[in-house]
DNA sequence: CTGGATTCTTAATCTACCTTAATGTTTGCA
DNA sequence: TGCAAACATTAAGGTAGATTAAGAATCCAG
């Protein structure tokens, strides 16, 4: 019920619409979660390192509304979803935490004041993805994220 | 350990800063979170009908990001954040599949649609709540709500 | 009831970020 | 090792939503 898998880059794990009961607890390796919206565009929802869990956090009888795939070579835990639940409430209570968090930042926060609490947050993922990524995940386009580290650069 | 309360409209009940390890179940009335960011202006993170529960997401032994006050004389039960973990799985998962269609919609949907999303989701809220309010929690200013609520009604 | 305060609407102007497009840079794999 | 393909940067022009300001509607304490 606890299985250990090993997933290339690239690999997609769950498609949005899934019926999926699956958790995944990252030992190695990085992976993402993001949404696809009716104009076809991406925007990721979470980036899941070492030690991190991701998952649809929808109800597991309904389809998902996340696709999860990996970003580098990863070595994961795949447990069910209701036994994860049964054990691990202090992780519940992070992932509450860190979603808190996103909502704030996307509601009160600018895209430099988002990129520059993302750098503090998350320092490696930043060396580890490429900037489009990045840009997707502070709710940006790729050239507004260029535009950003200019300007940030020259305040210094 | 599980107090019944009555609160007032306007009662405030946590404030950011506060090192504060209670978790609200509303059994009557309506409460609701919000932060207040560096420019003084309000950003309401939830609203909690009848049957909700409200609390700062963050870990208990950490200042609270929310402030959390009542919009109408409310009823309550009042537990301590760690009993509420053990027992209320099921809630936490939930509150999880919440915030996870906040961000999505923040990220992905324009001002009209995250609205009419709104609606559909929390339709009596709305009327129990001033227009700035749905505005704030929108992430948008009351005059874009105005704005959208005529564009809205003229395409009928 | 009434007068002041809060809320809502409308409209003009402004701005952060988007779109498009052209150019430069890195990556990966044949 | 070379050369597509993917990625990043820059700049010009456009747009959703912010800001500001003024007036109208609503609320409510005295």
């Amino acid at each position: 019920m606890l299985k250990k898998i090993k997933v290339k880059k690239g690999q997609i794990l769950q498609r949005k619409g899934d019926i999926h009961t699956k958790v995944y607890e990252v030992e190695s390796g990085l992976l993402r979660s993001y949404s696809i919206d009716n104009k076809g565009k991406e925007h990721i929802f979470m980036f899941a390192p070492e030690g991190w869990i991701i998952a649809d956090n929808g109800s597991p009888d309904q389809p998902c509304e996340l696709f999860i795939d990996a970003l580098e070579e990863s070595i994961l835990f795949e447990k069910e979803k209701k036994l994860d639940s049964e054990h691990s409430n202090q992780k519940l209570i992070k992932r509450l935490g860190v979603l808190q968090t996103r909502v704030i930042m996307l509601m009160s926060a600018s895209a430099i004041e988002r990129y520059e609490h993302f750098l503090g947050m998350y320092p490696d993922i930043v060396q580890r993805v490429p900037q489009r990524m990045i840009a997707s995940y502070l709710g940006i386009t790729p050239e507004a994220l260029s535009t950003v580290k200019r300007l940030q650069f020259r305040n210094k």
